[in-house]
RNA sequence: GUGGUUGUAGCUCAGUUGGUUAGAGCAUCAGAUUGUGAUUCUGAGGGUCGUGGGUUCGAGCCCCAUCAUCCACCCCA
């Protein structure tokens, strides 16, 4: 047959491995740095823990898992009825019991309810697993990919949500990627929604303002019109979304539109808070910031990449009560999470990854016969036992095949033990890039690579 | 899920109004060079033209379906 990859799923070279898991442990290092615990979850849940939690649209992009045994002949009439109930887009744990994981947070809701008899709060735990949605795929956009989640759950504090800030400036700064994050409250949006007399269209607002850099202000208005907001409530939502200059002129502009709202006070202390705790230029107030999943409730948070169109590259928000969907109340919660692929897609764009990640073997030894090898075999075990990676070539070959073999491979540096060197007890290490060689004795050897390394 | 784009050698791509045996560059392999690699020269291998149907005397080219790809929308990391 001939072979193919599932739509959306990739294969990962030695050199794409190595850069991933390099933005792997920059994101770890952080995260642990900052007092967080690994937790890791199975690839698939029960399907009832995850439907209903992302929105409609969530629901439809969770890849269910079907049942095994449904040809079993003594299920048949009940297996033909509930494939029905599919068919009208229902399902039904008599087909599905089980779908892949859609993101981290939901399953980490699930565990805290699950355990938090057991956990000392604040519990702070980070995440870093792949993720499943059968969306269509295209540029940054993938059917499988990995996210790296930190969140706090258990406290109120908004310290939390300025390290969380922290935290996501700091990894882009190791990584080098010049980043814009900005933040908002989903209090304000409330706000708004209540302020433009429409407290029930939180979700059509939220969805058409967060259009605003893409469809323009004409056709936010438009759009909001058609859903049935009044031209009051549409004058207020103009003059919302007009706000600019600095942070501090738009949390004073806030204050004026939200003087009689509780909600939109609060919103505006979070985002004051966090404001105390960074330099203005490293974070932007957003207020058309809205992002889709639906539990959160205070602050959101959003990154992207300055210079490469490819979308977030990071989200993240407060929920006041995650794991109340799953009967355990008042677990109040932020976390914030990296997007690895989309990372990976803009550093590569940007030609951001270190040149040295490739190297992995230091030395290639030739083979230069037999009886040339057996010599020459145990010092390059002798190597390795001193931590420095070695190969040797696998068949005598001529020697301008054995150099592309290493070059193709980047190995740095080739070693030569031929029938003159058996003889002189040495051999001949040539470094490739820059075409020196010399003679080095044989029971020099091991200083000699330690010293250059 | 909706709309569009593309699919020819391992890679990047040519291929005329439908016409005999489908080409190039790069890469690979072998030789010029039996202990020195990015140069040069010579030669070789490699394709059921994404897949399955259809129209035609004849299809890489036209039609239908299907799969994959990239893009936009929706949504999102």
């Amino acid at each position: 047959m001939k072979p193919s990859l599932p739509q959306g799923t990739r294969d990962f070279g030695p050199e794409t491995v190595r850069r991933r898991n390099y933005i792997f442990q920059t994101i770890r290092s952080i995260f642990e740095l900052y007092g967080f615990q690994p937790l890791e979850t199975p690839a698939f849940e029960n399907i009832e823990t995850l439907l209903g939690k992302y929105g409609d649209e969530g629901d439809k992009l969770i890849f269910k898992i079907l049942n095994n045994g449904l040809d079993n002949p003594s299920k048949h009439e009940l297996i033909t009825t509930e494939f029905g109930k599919v068919l009208e887009g229902k399902t039904t744990r008599v087909i599905s019991e089980r779908a892949l994981r859609y993101d981290l947070t939901i399953p980490f809701a699930r565990y805290v309810a699950m355990n938090h008899g057991k956990l000392t709060f604040p519990y702070k735990r980070y995440q870093m697993q792949p993720v499943w949605r059968a969306d269509r795929p295209q540029r940054g956009r993938y059917r499988e990919f990995y996210q790296c989640d930190a969140d706090v759950v258990g406290s109120y504090s908004s310290i939390s949500d300025a390290e969380f800030a922290q935290i996501y400036l700091e990894v882009f700064v190791c990584l080098g990627i010049d980043i814009k994050l900005k933040i908002n409250s989903r209090k304000i949006l409330n706000a708004l929604a209540q302020v433009a007399n429409a407290p029930d269209k939180f979700q059509v607002i939220t969805v058409a303002i967060d259009k605003l850099d893409k469809i323009g202000i004409e056709k936010v208005m438009e759009e909001l019109s058609q859903k049935g907001i009044s031209t009051q409530g549409l004058e207020i939502i103009k003059r919302f979304l007009t706000l600019v200059g600095s942070n501090d002129k738009k949390i004073s502009q806030l204050n004026s539109l939200f003087v009689n709202n509780e909600e939109g006070k609060a919103g505006i202390r979070e985002l004051v808070y966090i404001l105390q705790y960074l330099d203005s230029n490293q974070i932007e107030v957003d207020v058309t910031l809205a992002r889709g999943l639906n539990y959160y409730t205070g602050i959101i948070y959003e990154v992207k990449a300055t210079g490469v169109a490819i979308g977030s590259i990071g989200g993240g928000g407060r929920y006041d009560d995650l794991t109340g969907l799953f009967d355990v109340p008042s677990v109040p919660g932020v976390g914030i999470s990296f997007g690895v692929d989309r990372i990976y897609d803009v550093m590569m764009e940007l030609d951001l990854f270190p040149k040295d990640l490739e190297v992995s073997t230091r030395a290639l030894f030739f083979n230069l016969g037999d009886s040339e090898a057996k010599f020459a075999f145990p010092y390059m075990q002798l190597l390795r036992k001193n931590g420095i990676s070695c190969e040797f070539y696998h068949e005598q070959a001529k020697l301008d095949k054995q150099f592309r073999y290493a070059e193709r491979k980047n190995i740095p540096y080739v070693v030569i033990i031929g029938s003159q060197e058996i003889q002189e007890n040495s051999c001949l290490v040539k470094q490739l890039q820059t075409g020196d060689q010399e003679k080095v004795a044989l029971d020099g050897l091991v200083n000699y690579f330690t010293i250059k390394t």
